[in-house]
DNA sequence: GGCACTCTTTGACTAAAGTCAAAGAAATAT
DNA sequence: ATATTTCTTTGACTTTAGTCAAAGAGTGCC
């Protein structure tokens, strides 16, 4: 990793002054209501989830103390901004749902935001407009990725299983004849001395994966690079793929191979900016169209 | 005015949400400190004012009520953390300044978060930082345009003495032959109908100025459009400019004149840049080197 | 049916953040 | 010199935000 150079540190911290100080507060979607801000983030979060959701998962949301979410969920309760009910399944849980009130509260709120917002760029011309929503854009890519980590975990864990499951869907749905998930690895190919397996974690939540699978002699074979579709155009696929290429350094392969099927044109692009060439098939992979290898040393 | 579209209006939001959320929080410079959070910020507050500040400044840039601030400032200087000292020349008022204790407790607090946010910008490459810190930095720049305000004001007011001292210094400084005040238009000739004062505040802080003047029949002629150096770069000049070109087609002028001097050459690209074109002298102006003028109505 | 565990509620706290008004000391205006 | 205003301090509050532990109700597992 290259050493981050002190003009970035302090652009960014800039930046992070300038706008938490003046501008994230104009904005604030707690704004302007005459409710306790604790209040306001829990109704927020209730009115996010559309369908209802149980206290147990706001408080791990919000990482509230049990006994603090219980009186708050009453007193909006008391206000007639929400309603709680049992779970119909499970009567220890409680579900909350906004009423219509709340409903209608949070639109107003909605509205006195886009207005205030709408007044500030109300100052620039059109042109200007464009180009901030650019530079937003660009910047909120960036620190999306620069925020996630892509970690060596156990292939049988959770999170593996996650992403190897939607993999397996997002494929079924992108190769004209299907996928079947017995082509994926079995934990034991990405354990210990067989291989290793990352999952890219965005706030907590797997987005991506990828895995390294030892074959004969010094060569590895890199599988399953996916990322979630929330967090793709972010250029994760590239970090991860670095992740699996230091992994295969640091377990001294000379070369990595990998293969990838036809209808991923995209994917073929990265590995091929990524410094990867194009081989004949080292193996007949069922849904292997095309075949690659990139050098690790030289 | 255009009218703000939806679409820039949710990008900004969506920008500002994740922002305040998983960054701001992030690099909190009152971050990491065994101490509360009006503690910490007051004690930023009075590190930021190198030279000593009155409890009467924070208490006016902090909007704190003075019996809360008396008895934080009272705690600080309990922990060894600041001194309180009486006004020289004021026995009402109280100054407040960082002990060296203080500012060993700033400084080490200023490491640690460059330290957070040097090891999130380890996530990219060294490319991806530099567009991350150019994407930032159009966003302020923008966003610091936009919440920009220009307003008429009396010729005769503060805001407008303190802009036009500071134009004259500037220009003092940058014309070979110096400048003198005498030029500077007098309150009366911007005032009622005979002409208008504009001033740029930033937060409240005059960061910019521009004149307009009526002379004979339907021409106005603008003086003394002037930012402040902080402010420069943002786009500022062209917004005072618009707002001096809308006064006067509001009174009804034909056509606007101006002069500028040919040591401000960054000025006449913007006039030309503005649909101005360069004409004889329709004065003499002591300072005038080049004129121009731009038609309000076709 | 019993046991461990989960989820929520309640009571009893604490610390932080802030408000309000009275009063004292000093400066300024008349 | 007197009145008015400014600035700070102090006492007496309130609200918000949060913690901790005990207890009650319900589930899942053997």
């Amino acid at each position: 990793m290259e050493p981050v150079s002190a003009e970035h540190v302090t652009a960014f911290r800039r930046f992070n002054r300038y706008f938490t100080r003046r501008i994230g507060a104009l904005d604030d979607h707690y704004l302007g209501q005459d409710r306790p801000l604790g209040e306001a983030r829990l109704l927020f979060e209730i009115a996010e989830s559309a369908a209802g959701v149980s206290l147990r998962e706001l408080r791990s949301r919000l990482g509230l103390d049990a006994g603090y979410l219980s009186r708050m969920a009453k007193a909006l309760e008391a206000q007639g901004m929400v309603r709680i009910a049992v779970h119909p399944d499970d009567n220890r849980l409680r579900m909350v749902e906004l009423t219509p009130a709340g409903h209608i509260e949070l639109t107003e709120q909605q509205r006195r935001a886009d207005a205030l917002v709408a007044h500030l760029l109300g100052g620039l011309t059109d042109r200007q407009r464009t180009d901030l929503t650019e530079a937003m854009t660009a910047t909120r890519r960036l620190l999306r990725l620069a925020a996630i980590t892509v970690d060596l975990v156990d292939g049988a864990s959770e999170s593996a299983r996650t992403c190897l499951d939607a993999y397996a869907a997002d494929l079924d749905e992108r190769f004209p004849e299907g996928f079947d998930k017995s082509d994926l690895v079995r934990p034991e190919e990405v354990s210990a001395d067989a291989g290793a397996f990352f999952v890219a974690y965005e706030e907590g939540r797997p987005v991506g994966c990828g895995a390294l699978r030892r074959l004969e002699g010094g060569v590895g074979e890199i599988r399953h690079v996916w990322v979630h579709p929330d967090a793709r155009r972010l250029g994760l696929a590239r970090r991860i793929l670095d992740a699996l290429e230091r992994e295969g350094r640091r377990r001294a392969f000379d070369v990595v191979r990998l293969d990838t099927h036809a209808a991923l044109t995209e994917a073929q692009a990265m590995y091929r900016a990524c410094g990867y060439r194009e081989i004949p098939a080292y193996v007949d992979h069922v849904y292997g169209d095309h075949y690659f290898e990139k050098r690790l040393r030289d």
